[in-house]
DNA sequence: ATTCGGACGGCC
DNA sequence: GCCGTCCGAATT
């Protein structure tokens, strides 16, 4: 009887063109270390090279004699079939390589840690606590039964953006999670930052004890990261919290996956195949079974799109009830597109901004939300603010560096359009005004008694107590308020809404939202202010706290413009020539019609092409095809392909 | 006839 | 990528 004697090998080699199993002889000393998931090295093309042992088969398709196993590195079961099987249909997905995709699943090797004993994970608690988030929405406890008893639900949760319970993001999270484990199964928690990852830490220590869960991050150094991965990996946790590279955790059991904010853009790898953590937990869900749960006071145009084909749940309170329990929120156009020049035209506050922050301040602390310039500035109609367009593609057009009236260039066709607003006909474009107040100093002139506090990017301020002070963040590192703002302003908006990008809409929309989701509700007199065009969009999805009419209306936008998520979108870039030839060669198989190139930094070129989501899998395997064969040829030059990518 | 080198294609 | 082989041209 002859027992399994071959290994398949995924080796760690990211040509296109190689890009499948190889089998390998296991020598009889290797046997029993030669398991599935663990490192081995084998010699491929006449080079020593890492792989993974896949699966242990009992014969090889090979029509030839199979090389040996060199080596196993160690036994540890690191890349389970499971996981392998999600790292084939995210590098699928994304027209990417196996070895690639299994380079963010699993950490580098850490022996020390790996041989030393490992610590004592004590079992989780799982409290017998009430949830009093996710049953105060519909649906929610369906979803939450569903989650403990191994239904594997998929639901997108719109939370209600307020400092109150309702609105506690990680209490929603928790309240899952804990559902699950009650079911005996297990969860991964993910969030787009450390900051984040920090507050859900401490509150599931609270919640399941200290230590009876892990958490994943790079962050902590190589030797904690692999610890974290190998308690995962050994069934020694049940529970994994981590950010991107944690989406691949391979937590024994999956029952939940859930994921807070996927509209941020940390979620987008910036590793070839360039994977958005939001489309591996997708991937997961469907190939693993599990749960799957998407957290957020906004809803993506994606997460919409899901729910848009039945993919998704959605979880979210009627707008009456959700206006009820959240911050009133108005308008105010920060003046006109004024000729004004001069300082008085950039410092002057409006009017009822300042009685906001002064009505704010009478109960509390007050947030105020400046964006930082230095987007790329994107243009719109001078009569009525439209976003201006690309007539060809539908990207929003970027204007180039000049003085009034300059150039209009589209960055994804390179046409520079005659351009004229497809609203009100006028020609005139306008760039965006620079920001209205600049300072802090001019803030704390105004309100000269009060504390003030700020919270930017090199300086994070995490929270503040609940007296009175005037808070300002730009966006995304806004402290959390003991108690909830009394109220928040959001000044220059037209700022974040005029970027040359699709999602500036949507962005900026999301932002807002979290800002708001830090003040105290109506009930409690919170307010919010907004600064901006009140006739746009997401201004007027704010003052409605409708992010889901929001992004209704934009993914009907994004689907009439050709682009994704209604569109599968590749963007090739590259040296001239390989660009040229690549989309040659898409267009001759797919039929697709390529927009650009245009050129990007450093002599290289980027060109874009569409499908139809019909079409779009044949898209991407052409994609893939136009690499294989780049390689396979030895051609020169470089060539990146991305599939959706977040930005273009 | 023999050696050298560069291009090409397979890699388990 | 790297190596081995195959073929043509240069060298003896």
């Amino acid at each position: 009887m002859v027992e399994p004697r071959v290994a398949r090998v995924a080796v760690d080699m990211p040509l296109p063109h190689l890009d499948r199993p190889f089998d390998y002889a296991i020598p009889d000393d290797l046997a029993a270390t030669a398991v599935p998931g663990c490192r081995v090295k084998v010699r491929f093309a006449g080079r020593q090279r890492d792989g993974y042992v896949l699966d242990v088969v009992t014969a090889s398709d090979a029509d030839r004699e199979l090389s040996p196993l060199l080596k196993v590195v160690s036994a540890e079961r690191v890349l389970h079939p499971e996981i392998a099987g999600v790292v084939r249909d995210v590098a699928d997905h994304y027209a990417g390589t196996f070895a690639d995709v299994v380079r963010l699943a699993v950490p580098p090797r850490h022996g020390m840690t790996e041989t030393a004993e490992p610590p004592d994970y004590p079992p989780l608690r799982t409290p017998d606590r009430a949830a009093v988030v996710l049953c105060e929405y519909p649906r929610g406890a369906a979803l939450l039964r569903a989650l403990a008893t191994e239904v594997a639900p998929r639901a997108t949760l719109c939370l209600a953006p307020v400092a109150r319970p309702l609105g506690n993001w990680i209490e929603a999270m928790v309240e899952a999670a804990s559902a699950t484990l009650t079911g005996g199964r297990g969860v991964l928690l993910l969030v787009p930052d450390a900051a984040d990852l920090a507050r859900l830490e401490a509150r599931c220590a609270e919640s399941f004890g200290r230590g009876s869960f892990v958490t994943l991050t790079a962050e902590k150094g190589p030797a904690a990261r692999y610890r974290a991965f190998l308690a995962a990996a050994r069934g020694q946790v049940r529970l994994v919290l981590g950010t991107r590279a944690a989406a691949f955790a391979p937590v024994l059991d999956l029952g939940l996956i859930a994921l807070f904010d996927d509209g941020d853009d940390s979620w987008a790898e910036p590793r070839a195949p360039y994977p958005h953590a939001r489309v591996v937990a997708a991937l997961r869900a469907t190939r693993q079974h599990c749960g799957l749960l998407y957290v957020g006071y906004a809803r993506s145009v994606e997460t919409q799109a899901m729910v848009d084909r039945d993919w998704l749940v959605p979880v979210e309170l009627p707008s009456a009830a959700r206006r009820e329990a959240c911050a009133v929120v108005r308008a105010t156009d920060d003046g006109a597109p004024s000729s004004g020049r001069g300082p008085a035209a950039h410092s002057r506050l409006p009017h009822e901004v300042f009685t906001a922050i002064r009505a704010g301040l009478a109960r509390g602390p007050v947030l105020v939300q400046v964006p930082r310039a230095g987007y790329l500035a994107g243009l719109a109609c001078g009569r009525c603010r439209t976003v201006a367009r690309c007539a060809a593609c539908g990207h929003p057009l970027a204007g180039e560096r000049g003085d009034r009236g300059a150039a209009p260039v589209c960055r994804v066709c390179g046409v520079r359009p005659e351009w004229r607003c497809a609203e009100c006909g006028s020609t005139e474009l306008r760039a965006p005004r620079v920001g209205v107040v600049r300072t802090a100093e001019e803030l704390g002139r105004a309100f000269p008694q009060t504390p003030v506090v700020q919270s930017s990017g090199d300086h994070r301020v995490d929270r503040v107590g609940a007296e009175p002070a005037l808070v300002l963040a730009t966006p995304g590192v806004e402290p959390i308020a003991e108690g909830g703002y009394a109220a928040a302003v959001l000044l220059d908006a037209e700022l974040l809404l005029a970027r040359a990008d699709l999602r500036a809409g949507e962005e900026a929309l999301r932002r807002w939202l979290a800002a708001v989701a830090l003040v105290r509700g109506a009930s409690d007199d919170g307010s919010v202010v907004i600064a901006g065009p009140a006739s746009a969009r997401a201004i007027q999805a704010l003052v409605r706290l409708d992010p889901v009419g929001f992004a209704v209306r934009e993914l009907a936008d994004r689907g009439e413009a050709g682009f994704p998520p209604m569109s599968r979108l590749i963007s090739v870039e590259g040296s001239g020539q390989a660009v040229e030839d690549a989309v040659r060669i898409l267009q001759a198989e797919t039929g697709a019609v390529p927009l650009g190139p245009v050129p990007v930094a450093d002599d290289e070129v980027r060109a874009t092409v569409r499908a139809a989501l019909a079409s779009g899998r044949a898209l991407v395997a052409a994609a893939k095809a136009v690499q294989v064969r780049r390689t396979a040829h030895k051609e020169d030059g470089l060539l990146r392909v991305r599939v959706d990518p977040a930005v273009l």
